[in-house]
DNA sequence: CAAGTTGTTGACCGACCGGCCAACTATTAC
DNA sequence: GTAATAGTTGGCCGGTCGGTCAACAACTTG
């Protein structure tokens, strides 16, 4: 039908959208087929196997993140430190849109494939090292600016980065657990406090 | 051979310890059975399904946590707020000790379970949110202990208790997925200043 | 001893797993 | 036109999935 390789997108699209809203294993590449409307013989096509599907749809994954939740996030309309309550707050927006739709909170895909598939695979578990990498610079970027400004003098921005995008992540999985996009916001408020007083290169406290 | 139910415990911990070290769904009842050196026959007389084996695991699991770092962390012989670095250094040693063993740090086994299942079996989900409170709540009693001795004035420990246990599960999912222990380490030297400052009930800022 | 209970075994079930392939049909290039 | 290329299809592969079952062995209880 479609003039170009359409049903190569919606195998992306189905395989993202599945994979997602369950996980790695509990996805049968039938099943993605089914979806997008392709048989199973046509997979594989344009996938030499289901690894190489789940790394491309990291990537567009990725890309999606980075449109939906990076990019309004960190724009500078805002001062930089209250971009990252943005942040946590968008992350809580996004995860309560999933829970409005299918009745539950998803929580990071890329955090949930780390956990699920790291000790599996180390080609994905590279893949997903270098994906986590995003966020964290876009983080560092901001934080700098901070720095800059005179917001957050004596922060370590790679480091604070570090801290606030693990808290993050920790959010993520504990609103999933719970069921709860809310948390996600909650914990949200003390990100900033995080930033700037972790890691404000001290040598006050030692032992 | 054993007197008592002797296959039950081995099935057990085979079921421990291949599911954290790879996933739920990464692993068959066939091979935990050959772990154990038990016919799949005899494991269905002890578990009527393989949600029930990973449900008493997990409550397996949260005792061995319990022994393993919960009590020696929060044991009174330090000041509050030095069991929570206390805490996050003894998950790192934990870690590293897998990943010496295995190759990889394999994170928390809660959390792991908790973002691979959690959409798909609400059972599940409940549980591992139920195992997931022990922690908090050793945290925010250490907590009331700081504020208490006047350590941590402002703190709200409920509260405090949650972005801690939070940010332990986010460091233990970076440790990961970068394979590297000491991530833990190096990211729990902002955890007091995020208990002390994030959540001390403040009117500060607002919007 | 006999009866009952608890545990063990191996064979078996249908369904699905990821992956493969030869044949076929479009589309494009010459 | 023809030839090559890209895409599609249905059927098939061996293997494993979670789970069941009837027969049997062992130990406990009277």
């Amino acid at each position: 039908m479609g003039r170009q390789s359409d049903a190569r997108d919606r195998i992306l699209g189905a395989a993202v959208e599945l994979i997602y809203a369950r996980s790695y294993g509990a996805v049968g590449v039938q099943e993605i087929c089914e979806r997008a409307g392709v048989k199973k013989g046509s997979f594989y096509h344009f996938f030499p196997s289901k690894r190489e599907l789940t790394m491309a749809a990291l990537d567009a994954l990725a890309e999606r993140i980075r449109q939906r939740i990076l990019d309004p996030a960190f724009a500078n309309d805002l001062p930089p430190l209250e971009r990252i309550k943005r942040f946590f707050d968008l992350g809580a927006d996004i995860q309560g849109e999933y829970q409005a739709l299918t009745g539950h909170v998803l929580g990071c895909p890329v955090g949930n494939l780390a956990l699920e598939i790291s000790t599996q695979d180390e080609t994905l578990r590279k893949h997903l090292e270098r994906l986590l990498r995003g966020p964290e610079e876009r983080i560092a970027a901001t934080l700098e600016e901070a720095k800059r400004d005179g917001s957050a003098p004596g922060i370590d921005p790679a480091r604070a980065a570090r801290a606030i995008f693990a808290y993050m992540e920790g959010a993520l999985l504990m609103a999933k657990t719970r069921n709860d996009a809310e948390v996600v916001r909650e914990l949200g408020r003390g990100a900033v406090a995080l930033a700037t007083a972790a890691t404000a290169e001290p040598e006050a406290v030692e032992a």
